[in-house]
RNA sequence: GGGGCCGUAGCUCAGUUUGGUUAGAGCACUCGACUGUCACUCGAGAGGUCGCGGGUUCGAGCCCCGUCGGCCCCGCCA
C-alpha cells in the first residue's frame, strides 16, 4: 500500500511509518497517545497508531509554551492529531529500539479529537509487566486489540486470508457462500439452532461444516469450489478450540486424492511462505495403521523419533501382575525407550505417570539400566533374554504401558511428547509436516459395538476395501486424509461417495435406515441421484493455522472477538435473556432450572 | 458430566503455611518540581464489598460449606 492511499482529510502519514527520508517534511498525524514525557518544559508523547510508534516533541521555545502545557496534560490513549515537521534526531538521542527511533516529530499544533478516560487494562506495558487477567482482557477486547501483539496477529490472520483468495483464485477455484441459517444434522457435533419465527416449533441449524453443500456445489459443476467459511460447534472448549471457528473449505471435481494433496500443499506453501515459514522439499506420506502402531496417535509429532516399541513378547508367560492381564486380553505391552533416561529423577517420572493417568491408561512401568544392571519392579522376573529384548543401553530408561493399543497409543503419545520436552529433543524451527492416508472407515464403539463413522459418512472407502464393506466392514479404509504438523491437525478431507448406491450402503452399515437418511440427508442423496462427477477436498482450521504462524499459544489471540471457554462474549456480552415477548414471537418457553 | 489452578487497590502481585493492632508494594491516577526523555526522574496524595453468600470463632483476606467468574485438561468435538 503505497504511503499516499493512506493519507486522509485529518493526516498526511502514519507514525509507525516516519523514517529518516521524511526529515524536513511537513506532517500530519493521527493517533493515540501511548505515553508521555512531561521534562517540566519540553514535552514527549509516544503517538500510536496501525503503523506503530514515533515521538513527538513539544518545544515551549517553538512551539510555545501553551501547546507544550496541553501535550502535557494529556492522558494515555487519548486520540490527538498533530502537526509538526520531522527532523532527523542528533545520533545520541536515536532509539535503536523504535522503528522510528532515528526521527522524531516537533509538533507545530495539537488537537484532541477522542479524550479517553484512564484505560481499565493498560496498553502500554512496562518491559516486565505482566499481562492483565486473561477476563479483563476479553471484557475490555477493545483496549486489549490495540496491544502490538494483537495487532501483528490480526495483520497476519488478513494476510494468510488474501493469500488463500489468491492462490486458490489462481487455481481455478471458485469462492462461493453456503447459507448460514441450514439444517439440523443430529449427526456429530451438537449443533447451534436457531428457532424459525413463521414456522413454530421449527429450527435452523448453523453450520458444523459447510460439507454437503460443497458437495451439492460439485453435483451442479462448479467444477472447483472454495469458501473462507465460518463454522459452529455447540460442544465444549479448549485453547485451540472455539464454539465458532473458521475453516478453508475446499472442494474440486474430477480428481483423486493425489490431485487433492497436491492442491493443499501448494496452498500451506504459499501460507507458510506469507507466514515467513517454511516447508520441506517434500510432505512424507504415513498410513493411518502406520502412525499408529509407531506413534500410537493419528496426528504424530515427527521432529523427534523415540518411537513406540511393542516388548509384549519380553513378558509373554512370565507371571507378572502389571502385563499378565493384558497380555492374557490380546492386549499388548509397548513403550519408548528414553535415551540416557535413567537421570530422570523419581518425581518427573510420577509427573509422566500423572499424564498417564489423565489420559486414562494404568499407570507406567518404569524399567532403567545403570551400569549394566537392569532397576526397575520388572527387572526380578525378566531374565537376561527377556530383558534384551527392551534393549536397554546402559543410562537408558523405558517407559511401557500395558492394555488394549486404543488405550495405551494415546497415553504413549502423551508420555512420548513429555518426555522429547524434558529430555531437548524438540528442535526449534523445524517443521515436520506429514500427511496421514488410509485412515479406516470406521470405528465401533467399544461398549456397543455399532459402527461410526471416522471422518464422515459420506467419505468414499479405499478401491482396494469395496469387498470388505460385506465381510469386515471395520477393516476396511478409506479414501481419507489428514495434514499434520509437529503432532497437530492443520486439516483433513477424503473423496467422498459419488454413486448413490454406495452411499445407501454406507448408511446402511452405520445403522441409518432409508427413511432416516432421507430425512436428514435427502437433499445430498437427491443431488448424487441428478449425476454427481468424482470428487473430494479438504478444510483446513484456518484460525489454528493463523495461531500456529503467529506463534500465539491460544486463538483466541488470533481472533478479534473470541469466546471465552464456556463459550461466553465478554466483551458484548452474549449470550444474554431476551425479553419474553420476543420468546413467545419465536414460540418458545423457558424452563428455568 | 468430571478433574486441576486462580480470584486482595484501575492493572500486576505479596500477605493465607501458624486466624489477632489501622491489609502492603510496583505500575497507573491526582497534585507539585524538573528543557532531551524514550518503562524519564524526584516529592506528596488519593485509591480496598480481600469475587459473592452462609458458617465456625471472642475475632476470618486466612479455616469450613455453597456459589459465580476466568484459565488448563479428560469426556465430547461425524
Amino acid at each position: 500500500m503505497s504511503e499516499s492511499a493512506l493519507a486522509t482529510t485529518h493526516r498526511s502519514h502514519l507514525c509507525g511509518a516516519l523514517r529518516a527520508e521524511h526529515a524536513g517534511t511537513h506532517v500530519r498525524l493521527g493517533g493515540w497517545v501511548h505515553r508521555a514525557r512531561d521534562l517540566g518544559g519540553l514535552v514527549f508523547v509516544d503517538l500510536r497508531d496501525r503503523a506503530g510508534l514515533v515521538q513527538v516533541s513539544f518545544d515551549p521555545s517553538s512551539a510555545g509554551a501553551m501547546l507544550a502545557a496541553q501535550a502535557a496534560s494529556l492522558g494515555a490513549e487519548t486520540v490527538i492529531l498533530v502537526e509538526g515537521v520531522v527532523a532527523e534526531r542528533p545520533a545520541a538521542m536515536r532509539n535503536a529500539d523504535m522503528a522510528t527511533g532515528s526521527v522524531e516529530v516537533r509538533a507545530t499544533a495539537l488537537r484532541i479529537v477522542g479524550p479517553a478516560e484512564t484505560p481499565a487494562i493498560p496498553v502500554a506495558r512496562g518491559k516486565s509487566e505482566q499481562l492483565a487477567a486473561e477476563e479483563l482482557r476479553l471484557r475490555h477486547r477493545h483496549l486489549d486489540l490495540r496491544r502490538d501483539e494483537l495487532q501483528h496477529n490480526l495483520v497476519l490472520r488478513h494476510r494468510l486470508m488474501q493469500r488463500t483468495r489468491r492462490y486458490l483464485s489462481d487455481a481455478g477455484f471458485l469462492e462461493i457462500e453456503t447459507p448460514i441459517l441450514t439444517k439440523p444434522t443430529p449427526e456429530g457435533a451438537r449443533d447451534y439452532l436457531v428457532p424459525s419465527r413463521v414456522h413454530p416449533g421449527e429450527f435452523y441449524a448453523l453450520p458444523q461444516s459447510p460439507q454437503i453443500y460443497k458437495q451439492l456445489l460439485m453435483v451442479s459443476g462448479f467444477d472447483r469450489y472454495f469458501q473462507i467459511a465460518r463454522c459452529f460447534r455447540d460442544e465444549d472448549l479448549r485453547a485451540d478450540r472455539q464454539p465458532e471457528f473458521t475453516q478453508i473449505d475446499i472442494e474440486a471435481s474430477f480428481g483423486a486424492q493425489d490431485d487433492i494433496t497436491r492442491l493443499a500443499e501448494g496452498l500451506v506453501r504459499a501460507l507458510w511462505a506469507e507466514g515467513n515459514s517454511t516447508v520441506s522439499a517434500t510432505i512424507p506420506r504415513m498410513t493411518y495403521a502406520d502412525a499408529m502402531e509407531r506413534y500410537g496417535i493419528d496426528r504424530p509429532d515427527l521432529r523427534y523419533g523415540m518411537e513406540l516399541e511393542d516388548v509384549s513378547e519380553a513378558f509373554r508367560g512370565v507371571e507378572f501382575p502389571f502385563t499378565s492381564a493384558a497380555l492374557d486380553a490380546d492386549g499388548r505391552v509397548r513403550g519408548i525407550r528414553v535415551a540416557g533416561g535413567a537421570t530422570l529423577s523419581r518425581k518427573q517420572l510420577d509427573e509422566i505417570d500423572a499424564i498417564v493417568k489423565s489420559a486414562g491408561a494404568r499407570g507406567l512401568l518404569r524399567v532403567k539400566r545403570v551400569n549394566g544392571v537392569l532397576q526397575g519392579a520388572a527387572a526380578k522376573v525378566l531374565d537376561d533374554a527377556r530383558a534384551s529384548l527392551l534393549r536397554l543401553a546402559d543410562g537408558d530408561l523405558g517407559l511401557y504401558l500395558a492394555g488394549a493399543d486404543r488405550v495405551t497409543g494415546p497415553a504413549l503419545d502423551r508420555v512420548r511428547q513429555d518426555v522429547a520436552q524434558r529430555m531437548g529433543l524438540v528442535p526449534e524451527h523445524v517443521n515436520a509436516f506429514a500427511w496421514i492416508t488410509d485412515f479406516p472407515m470406521f470405528e465401533r464403539d467399544p461398549q456397543s459395538g455399532a459402527l461410526g463413522a471416522v471422518h464422515h459418512p459420506f467419505t468414499a472407502p479405499h478401491p482396494d476395501d469395496v469387498e470388505l464393506l460385506d465381510t469386515a466392514p471395520w477393516m476396511a479404509r478409506a479414501q481419507a486424509y489428514d495434514l499434520v504438523l509437529n503432532g497437530t491437525e492443520l486439516g483433513g478431507g477424503s473423496i467422498r461417495i459419488s454413486d448413490p448406491a454406495v452411499q445407501a450402503r454406507i448408511f446402511g452399515l452405520l445403522g441409518v435406515d432409508a427413511e432416516t437418511a432421507r430425512a436428514r440427508f435427502g437433499f445430498l442423496l437427491e443431488g448424487l441421484r441428478a449425476g454427481a462427477p468424482p470428487h473430494g477436498g479438504i478444510a483446513f482450521g484456518f484460525d489454528r493455522i493463523t495461531m500456529l504462524l503467529a506463534g500465539a499459544t491460544s486463538l483466541r489471540d488470533v481472533i478479534a472477538f473470541p469466546k471465552t471457554t464456556t463459550a461466553r462474549a465478554l466483551f458484548e456480552g452474549a449470550p444474554s435473556p431476551v425479553p419474553a415477548a420476543d420468546l413467545k414471537d419465536l414460540h418458545i418457553t423457558v424452563e428455568h432450572a
